[in-house]
DNA sequence: AATGAATGAGGATTCATTCAT
DNA sequence: AATGAATGAATCCTCATTCAT
């Protein structure tokens, strides 16, 4: 039994899912709201009621997008066993999720070159960046204590992967059907952690 | 005494220069053909008279930026010394380009976004990493020959490197104004070297 | 005991005070119906319950603004005295009239622009004028008759009044907050009753 | 030999005259960009590229209807003869300005109408009021100094005969097609007139 | 080579009105 | 009686590109 205030939930969701699925084909710019309507089954008036211009809905993808789950990944500190095979645990999770969202890396994209002129698109960005740093932090310290790792400065191990993390965003460019990700991030993942341990 | 090709590849570079300023603080999208106009201190027709199009600018530009010192970076090569030390000394050329051009860095992303949709772009960017990747993979078969690194898994091992470096890029939008990234990527590198070294 | 026809009335008055206040502050066409709505604390669908279109509301509220007085004025006729003063009386009481709905001028206006294009809003409008002009010749004749005024042409002399008490609203446009009207409009009509007096 | 930025000129008259009879025809709300640019014989690109909005176009044409002839009118003030006879010569002028003008009174009302909402467009016509009305003074003042008028308050007298020319106006409301005005003016000033005489 | 006026298809947004509940 | 979500035609304005000079 749907409650009133459901539809207006349910009618947003209607919205960002065929907006984003207009984005990733034809880009930010290049997609019509006209597209979109198309593509959610719902009037123009409709889209204005619950978003009020294309901006707005921009914005509200890119929360989806970077407002994550932090607490899933999180769920990695409390686990038990070596942290070097948790962190190839994650950097399997992350390739997959990147799998998973294949087609909206082109959003990724759009969103990083939105970011530079719409501070609020920047700042979604950079809270997600962050998160994700103070959790490999977390984890790298959990290694070092654990005498897993060498004594090395914890913040710098963890910029060093998620610079990782995010060039593996960037093969994308050169080969968007890359089907050999995770490999190829288990592999650079590996080297590091070589760096890392005593 | 100027030739007549001269004064078109002048008009050519004011031009680019006037318009790569004005993406940067723009976008592409935002960027009005007027405001390069206004920039580039020449008229309108005189704008189309060398460039048919605003993606015929766009397209240039990219020619601009990655179509680059390869030559120079090539030098690495045939330098002596060890291998961990000259790629130290590349990272360092490398962030010191990124610095260099650093207000430059939206158009980056910029390029990325447009990849997505220009398969020209696409393909001028792809060929950039290529290259890269290729000169990364020479150093690191030079280390493992001369028994500097482990028999590592050449291809893994360079494209740990792209990743690394493409990642450090990244951390723009977090921190446009970082004045770190030197170390940034002299550590992360390190890292990677020590999990290479025997 | 609110008979059923009360809530009715009840509402259609709140809907047009609601709807003055809204026109007077943005004009016809710069008011949305949802700021009527809002002003008048009802929802949408009550609005078009009650009235069908946004013209009905302006029509209706031309009828409150022209369908006037005339009665009140009519008193006039009846009273006793010399005419000339029974005149500066009405005068007074028109531009008493006026500062009292003064925040409703701009409707005015308003009106006044409708009516060249909307023929139900020029006959209410041309209705009142008329009724009011031939109040205004009765009072003449009454003074003519009394051997108060010379034998002047009774329309001429009605059209002048008309004329200035129209005029004295223009002059709303010059200085919306003038405190002297009622000196203005004294002044004006004593000079024309010199005119007409023996 | 018509100079390059004639041509500036000439465009901005020739989408004046068209928005001028649109605008009379359909008042400014109803009046579409495109009915503007097809009365004026240009594209849109060009509209837009002489007056940056429809505002524009509507200040622009109230410059043009309240930035006027007052010096024309100053003549009155040194020509020889009777005061009283010359303000019956300038009611007769501005009553056969207003039938010339005959189909933009719509305008006029429409401006009236603006006036409440656009500071700029109330200026214009408040200033056009005031030099009339000073106008005005100056001449009552002469009929004084002359012996001719009694020695009344001039503002007053003056005020008295603005709001009569603008109440002319308004009886454009009650008879569109009035054919009568220069009596009707003619004969309502000749009994300020009878007033003001000794 | 160079100018800048002119073009017009295209797009985001608005808002009076409707209608299922 | 009343609600407010939904509709979609209509409109202003933009801007890449062209072209006469």
């Amino acid at each position: 039994m749907p409650r009133r205030s459901d539809v207006s939930e349910i009618r947003k969701n209607q919205i960002l899912d065929a907006a984003m699925a207009v984005f990733a084909r034809l880009g930010f710019h290049e997609a019509r709201m006209d597209d979109i309507v198309q593509a959610s089954g719902l009037s123009k008036g409709a889209l204005y009621w619950y978003f009020k211009s294309k901006e707005d809905i921009i914005t509200a993808i890119s929360q989806r997008l970077f407002t994550m789950d932090i607490e899933q990944l999180e769920g990695m500190l409390a686990m038990e066993g070596p942290v070097s095979e948790r962190l190839l645990q994650l950097t399997q999770a992350r390739v997959q999720g990147l799998q998973r969202m294949s087609e909206m890396i082109p959003i990724l994209f759009e969103f990083y070159a939105a970011a530079v002129h719409q501070e609020q698109v920047r700042q979604f960005i950079a809270a997600y960046f962050q998160q994700f740093h103070a959790l490999l932090e977390a984890l790298i310290q959990q290694g070092i204590d654990r005498g897993e790792f060498r004594a090395v400065n914890v913040t710098e191990a963890a910029s060093a992967l998620d610079a990782l993390f995010e060039g593996l965003v960037m093969h994308w460019i050169v080969d968007p059907h890359a089907t050999h990700w995770n490999e190829l991030g288990q592999n650079a993942v590996r080297l590091l952690l070589d760096g890392l341990k005593r």
